[in-house]
DNA sequence: AACTATTTATAAGA
DNA sequence: TTCTTATAAATAGTT
């Protein structure tokens, strides 16, 4: 907006572009403060740079406060969701998730406010079967992937014991054919066992 | 800027306000794509008028997506939780709770991401865990509640049966003394009894 | 980082 | 809201 007027697209010249990156971060950032000023806004900006750093501002309160009033509204301004006595497919399913974390945030914000003694008993409730309901999923997660290490374990350990076996044949062949060895027919043993750690 | 200079305060005048508002909005949202298009940044801006109203922009993928991103970012700056063995003062409660839920609240983003399936084996663990305390929690709530109710219940009942007696004696007065009733001295019965609900 | 010539944004008025 | 226009602000290119 000076000496020659600017093309809308990408800066090539790196130097050139972070200078004007630098600039214009800042004007967009004071332009944001005073449109909150003025007009009693409420503003978030989130700048992710090229190289990936991070600059923000948020006019009023927090960043995390504006993200959950976004959030609110966004999900306000979707169509209810629709239920019914019959089996649910997977949109719908999406949605009755979002209800429910929809739920659980309404008490978090209760325990961010006034704390738990501004909840009635039945809210109280709600939130309870809710927290049972997200353990349940939780404890159904961590069982999946307990599982999936049981099965990777598993699959390596037969590779394992195939792997020694054609090693042991190998011992046994060799050793029956240069010399005599008593030790040759001996029961299978690991030659090479790698086990990754496992934990609860 | 123009035709006088503005001060940085609210403006008064509704009306304006509204105009600037409107006009130093899209102002805004033109230069933050601007320079997001100039200097190859990720920008997400979101704006609440006064009135509540949203007006937002990203210019690369989803205010999701962006919010995501931030997220991850904040975590990563975080500092680590300091554990401690000995017993910790209010002030330092407070911390561990507002930490908790924290966490909780890093669960839900989780939750509201790309589902359970991001979450590591010890996130969910940890999440877990505090899905577990905020429980007791709630639960040692309900309790209190309840116990209230008892107590005032109780309390009702005393009033009540000293109420029932003082009428008694008064009846046991008038009838010895006007006329002589062989009911005067029936044992003592409910003359008023008003009894608040008490559901679980 | 500073300096300006210009462009751009916008306050006030219609 | 939208248009116009005088003027304030922002900033591209240069030092």
């Amino acid at each position: 907006m000076a000496r020659g007027k600017v093309q809308l697209r990408r800066i090539e010249n790196p130097v050139h572009r972070q200078v004007t990156f630098c600039k214009r971060r800042a004007g967009l950032l004071k332009k944001a403060k005073e449109l909150s000023v003025l007009c009693d806004a409420e503003i978030g900006l989130v700048i992710f740079s090229a190289q990936g750093k991070l600059y923000e501002l948020t006019t009023k309160g927090t960043m995390q406060g504006l993200i959950e009033r976004y959030m609110n509204y966004t999900r306000e301004a979707e169509p209810e969701a629709v239920t019914q006595a019959r089996p649910l497919d997977a949109k719908e399913e999406t949605n009755v998730l979002k209800q429910e974390i929809d739920k659980l945030q309404k008490g978090i914000r209760y325990l961010f406010g006034g704390g738990l003694g501004t909840m009635k008993m039945d809210e109280l409730h709600v939130l309870e079967k809710n927290l049972e309901t997200w353990i349940y999923h939780v404890r159904s997660m961590k069982m999946n992937i307990m599982l999936q290490e049981i099965q990777a374990l598993s699959d390596k350990e037969g590779t394992l014991k195939a792997a020694n076996k054609y090693l042991h044949d190998m011992v046994v062949e060799n050793t029956s054919v240069t010399n005599f060895d008593p030790f040759a027919t001996d029961p299978l043993y690991p030659l090479i066992i790698q086990d990754g750690g496992f934990q609860f």
